[in-house]
DNA sequence: AAATTAATGCAACGGCGTTGCGAAAGAATA
DNA sequence: TATTCTTTCGCAACGCCGTTGCATTAATTT
């Protein structure tokens, strides 16, 4: 707990989600490191980065996992910014939206956690 | 298109979903009716309910896939009610809310579909 | 009743993510 | 630097969800 042992595999996730803006899908970071470390080293890797509260994971809409840097200062356990995820149909990206989504009172309910996905098409490919 | 056939497998879902009020997991249905019929059936059967808009779909945060009936005369190809999915961590349950949620405007964005998941403490848990 | 179309069962598969375990790398102590 | 301890890595194998191909059976059409 606290600081993140900088490994090889650490050193070379944070440089790479350091240098990307939309989230990244586990199976596509596994084949692009596969010349560079194991899949379940890479694996590995997420969580404890997840778990410091350095990345943040959702899953789609066809079950499989994204992961995408987190910039609101989460900490392990709790994430703080609850934005929608957008996926683009035509470029296939996934983005964090920097966008507040207000759940409604649900009486009686208490709220742990709350995930938003949403698909269309993005600004970029909107031109 | 239009008319679903009634065979034996789409008779035994449509009754399961006619008195369940939660979503059920699908693979609970393969396991729950392992002995009527075999789970590829079950599977294609779902996909045929959800193509007419008689059921719908969603994944969980494990990536599981859940189905529950629909309510708002959705068709095939698009679901009129844009719900939230809710899990209740106590009872494992997971309900549609009767809720809609706005999604804030996002600029040049054209949004297609919106998924929302929420866990916490259910109404029924809660007392 | 015959012919056509759609649904079913079975077995095998594909893919994502996980686990166990021995080897290697990194941190800590001296 | 040498020794010990702790954490991470690689490999192989696995578990599980959902899908596919194909031959069989059931339902619909004529």
């Amino acid at each position: 707990m606290g600081i993140i042992r900088k490994t090889k595999a650490v050193k070379i996730l944070l440089d790479l989600f350091e240098n990307e803006f939309s989230a990244i899908l586990a199976v596509d970071l596994v084949e692009r490191l596969k010349n560079e470390m194991n899949k379940t080293t890479v694996y590995r890797a997420l969580d404890r980065l997840e778990d410091e509260g350095i990345i943040h994971s959702f899953v789609g809409k066809n079950g499989l996992k994204w992961y995408a840097k987190c910039k609101n200062n989460c900490t392990s356990g709790h994430h703080n910014d609850v934005h929608p995820h957008f996926e683009c149909k035509k470029c296939k990206k996934v983005m964090c939206l920097p966008v507040e989504v207000t759940i409604p009172n649900i009486p009686n309910h208490t709220i742990d956690n709350t995930a938003v996905f949403i698909t269309g098409i993005c600004d970029n490919c909107n031109d």
